[in-house]
DNA sequence: AGCGCAACTTGACTCAAGTCAAAGTAATGA
DNA sequence: TCATTACTTTGACTTGAGTCAAGTTGCGCT
């Protein structure tokens, strides 16, 4: 099997020379999740990883030509749509072990820019070269398919969150959110560091600046979190969860 | 060329006893797009097409095995999802030509519940023998992979619609939406019977019914619209276009 | 036909979140 | 190190959409 991996060796990588699908500390996250051995030999072979990418660098940008998707191995991203009138809607962060860029596929054309929220490594992977992987691997293809229906439904789920729920609601659901995909990886479910800024935060949950500020410094005189800037404790998990899940009088649908 | 239409077909469609994709009027916008004649002839051995289902009758529910997706034949269909607390979040409107079920991909359950909104006919198409083909079929793999893809940007722009925009905005929107869905399939964009209660539009939209009645009492007094009950006539189409783009200050991504 | 329920409209009032304004803090770099 | 800028917090005030409460209209059903 090939292992010749084109590493840029600019960057400050060099405990990294080896990287490759099989021995990603990642592959139960990402693409490879479900494949033998030999296919993830030839998965890895169309992966490429390049250098890293600085904060606030663009990985691509809305309109380029769409050929790749991009798997986040460390750091984090952010992914956003510029509206008509110019706007910008925050439409996801990416942490490790998370694909993005899955929706430049449907016109060939990025649909949303992915910029570098810290200093981070992605793997880019061919788009062409996948499907025509996964036409030889099926258990590749069905599990490309539930990537891209995973995406669906949680953009279904920040849907409802951004129709139903109240500033505090989207709040405590946004620090769960990061709380179990940190979990995901190993790291602590309690204590993390926010990637993005209050401004990124209200943008993806329809809110301002101001009203985040006030949710999280209502939070903290509820000890329900300690927020240093952009150091999170969860203090108490179960009152959060709580939150997130109130129940608020609202239409439902007949 | 096919000249037969089958027109208010509500009725069990005894007229339409030899349908297949390679004949039906909605192939240039469904699954079969791009697709050569043999193998629309292929695809056309794995859609099941049942009998048309009643307003207000299911196709799936939530928590459903997953086994299908399906294709509107006719009529239309909402798909909601049930929060933690009980209440739902309508997630899509389904209409002639588009697919849904794709959220159910992703954990081999359904994520939505699918209920006709009125008198409709679909054609089911089993999951597992569509993967099985598009492995075969280059150009249904690519043209699945594509409209899964659109499913994505289609929910990311209901995002931003919710997450930026004002009441009046989102009617305007969802209006323009049926109105250029309809353009699709050849009926006209400027007149139209809407198949949903104000309240799925306001579950949908994230406003209230009285809100959705407002809004649209609003749009009459202004001469944009003429609405009576369920049938909606646009009157001055750049005037509704203007509104689905006015801008409104708020908070930029940084 | 007309009863009865469900869907829709309209008005008066309330409130959560936005806006505007002014400090206070952290980060960056010369 | 300080200066400049960007980010965050806090307070006072405003407002768009929600809530509550009647009505009205439409439609299915005996």
């Amino acid at each position: 099997m090939d292992t010749k991996i084109h590493l840029a060796s600019d960057a400050p990588c060099h405990h990294d020379f080896k990287t490759n699908c099989s021995n990603c500390r990642l592959n139960t996250l990402c693409l490879p999740l479900a494949l033998e051995s030999k296919d993830i030999d030839a998965l890895d072979a169309i992966v490429q990883r390049s250098k890293p990418i600085q904060k606030n660098e663009y990985l691509f940008h809305e309109g380029d030509v769409f050929n790749s998707i991009y798997a986040v191995r460390s750091g984090s991203i952010k992914a956003f749509a510029t509206t008509d009138d110019g706007r910008e809607q925050v439409t996801g962060f990416y942490f490790p072990g998370e694909l993005l860029g899955m929706d430049g596929i449907s016109r060939n054309i990025h649909a949303s820019t992915a910029k570098a929220l810290e200093t981070s490594a992605v793997c880019e992977i061919p788009f062409d070269s996948l499907g025509e992987l996964s036409a030889k691997i099926p258990n590749l293809q069905r599990h490309f398919f539930q990537l891209m229906s995973r995406e669906i439904t949680e953009d279904q789920q920040l849907i409802t969150l951004l129709s139903k729920n109240s500033a505090d609601e989207r709040i405590a659901a946004l620090l769960l959110s990061i709380s179990s995909r940190n979990a995901r990886r190993q790291l602590s479910a309690n204590r993390f560091r926010l990637p993005m800024s209050r401004v990124d935060i209200g943008n993806y949950l329809g809110l301002t600046i101001e009203t985040v500020s006030r949710v999280i410094g209502r939070l903290q005189k509820k000890s329900i979190l300690q927020v240093d800037n952009k150091e999170v404790a969860i203090l108490d998990f179960d009152a959060l969860t709580e939150i997130a899940h109130t129940k608020v009088s609202h239409q439902e649908a007949s």
